[in-house]
DNA sequence: AAGAAATACGCAAACGTTTTCGAAATTATA
DNA sequence: TATAATTTCGAAAACGTTTGCGTATTTCTT
């Protein structure tokens, strides 16, 4: 017998209607402060706790935001998450929490389950497999509100949050070149999703204000297999022309050159300079350290968390507004990134 | 207009009561094939989708979990979760996720924002602050089916999976004497938790099977901020009789340990050895790579997912059994315990 | 062919809240 | 003192499902 005392009964229990008792328990203005008392010390006495669904039934809200990320074991995903956290919980929301491993087919299962507004809202980063957005679109026809964060869809018409991918890429290739590469390469998990192609750009233009011609096979596209990752990046790091720099524009494939690198015994940094976009808390512990972007992870998930907990609880709040919210990273130079 | 089409709505459109379109999307025996192919194909092309809230209350239960984790930048919760979520997606159950940050009071409401029945059951690893147990047993008392992983809370009756935490840090221990240690150290959040009494009872018991007398001072409880733990550290490792080698219980005190090495000019392996549980991924790419115990997380959170499902949704379960299941951890020896 | 069994569906209650409306009882007003 | 205003509470509907029970229609018995 999970379920515990109801509202009837506990009115059953004061002599009392039941709308008495909930309206006393919503301290409302037309119950005299004497009964509210009653009820209170009722309601503790008896352990009566308030039914989540039949409120929700009732108020068509759930008190719940979903949050979709593309992987939990990920630094920044994990710092986002506890950003939103952090906001939600003092409001009283729930976090329900999908994780897409990449996969567009799990994340349309995942959008199409929350297709019956269980969750009032969803903030979201999309998987670096999603090119199609028809499921994103029928979230936001059905009316309920979606945020994106860092993997934005900026086909749908809703408030983004993200670093300035484009900025922070430029001065650390810059940083790069500064540093002495002459051929850096640059690392993807898929050409398709929006921070890619905007620290790609970045990349680039640091190259061309450089007066460094790019070559486009040094701009590899990686995959979700650590294994075949670091066979891709070896073979890229044995050619004749090799890369003498890698700027990744995620964690894991830092980590993945890292682990080439030793493959192949290229010392780091003196033969290949290493630089990413990274949270981790132990870049400074890897061997060599690693330069890293540093993303506001944690205020990225409480801006997510402020703007929609506004949105929700606020009467007769606006659409959120199709707008792209930038938070800038921080570059922390290491020894990955040393000229000798 | 976030809600879509009503049941009732439906069966209107279809002229067909109410009941029997639920039963024909329910799939039931007392619904002609025929009726079942209308009531489907009149479903999908008006975008229905049965409201949570309606069927929760109707029938008493959620189709949700909640899980309860310490923190969540930390890779050995992360699998879990993964684990977790890998089983009760394939059965449709959804996870409200909760990070204690290690605080008793933020468990405390977390816990007590659960008794109201919003989660079906719930899977939980307790805080390295939680020595008062009150609000885990009105949790239980309520009938709420509950399972620990990892900080578990022997007090309470119900399954616990753990991994062979006394042996693996018994014979990591050993490992660390073998490799030359004299005086060994070791490290924890809490005294109070599970996994530290055993760990290590584990630990002593290396010591003692080498004859070596265990110092009391070396047995160093931590806390929860970085910079105070290397401080901490820092201290013991400065003194005249200093360990030589570190056994930490938590991934963040071998990283503490890295970086008061560091700072000391100590170096691992030679003058220190560490070794650590630890699920980094990266555990190879430290400087010097580190040794770790590794638990079985992904595996840990399958099986809690799984015996939850079965109890879950098989009718006429017993109550979770009151037993330890320990699934063994791994040691992965690498430079930071080499002898010289 | 007449009764029995099986099939296919509808009516209405129930789950536990919140809220609209109405109505007593009390207090203030003239 | 009679009336108006205020305070305090109750009755009942509603949210969207599921399900026990009743019933009309069909099919199977003998």
């Amino acid at each position: 017998m999970v379920s515990g005392i109801s509202l009837k009964e506990l009115a059953a229990e004061l002599n009392l209607a039941p709308s008495t008792v909930s309206r006393a328990l919503n301290d409302s203005y037309e119950i005299s402060e004497q009964t509210k008392k009653r009820v209170l010390s009722m309601a503790e006495k008896l352990n009566y706790h308030p039914n989540p669904f039949a409120r929700s039934l009732r108020e068509n809200k759930s008190k719940t935001i979903a949050v979709i990320i593309p992987e939990r074991i990920n630094n920044f995903f994990a710092q986002v998450m506890d950003g939103i956290e952090s906001i939600t919980q003092e409001h009283g929301y729930h976090l329900l929490v999908y994780s897409t491993h990449e996969d567009l087919e799990k994340e349309k299962k995942i959008v199409n389950l929350l297709l019956n507004g269980r969750a009032d809202a969803i903030v979201m980063s999309v998987s670096s497999q999603t090119s199609d957005i028809s499921h994103l679109r029928k979230l936001y026809d059905r009316g309920l509100p979606i945020l994106f964060f860092d993997r934005i869809c900026s086909e749908i018409p809703t408030t983004k949050f993200i670093t300035n991918d484009f900025q922070s890429t430029l001065e650390a290739t810059r940083h790069l070149i500064q540093q002495g590469c002459k051929r850096p390469a640059f690392l993807m998990l898929s050409e398709d999703i929006s921070i890619t192609k905007e620290r790609h750009r970045g990349f680039l233009a640091a190259l061309k204000e450089a007066g460094i011609e790019h070559n486009p096979e040094f701009s590899k596209v990686c995959c979700q297999r650590e294994e075949r990752n670091i066979e891709i990046l070896a073979e890229l790091l044995n050619r004749p022309d090799r890369p003498d720099g890698i700027l990744s524009s995620v964690e894991k494939l830092a980590l993945a050159s890292y682990h080439a690198a030793k493959k192949l015994k290229l010392r780091i940094p003196s033969e290949l300079k290493v630089i990413s976009f990274s949270n981790m808390g132990i870049a400074g512990l890897l061997n060599p350290s690693l330069t890293t972007i540093i993303q506001p992870a944690c205020t990225i998930g409480e801006e997510c968390a402020k703007i929609l907990i506004k949105k929700l609880t606020k009467p007769n709040q606006p659409d959120l507004p199709n707008e792209v919210i930038t938070i800038p990273s921080k570059l922390i130079i290491r020894e990955s990134t040393l000229a000798e």
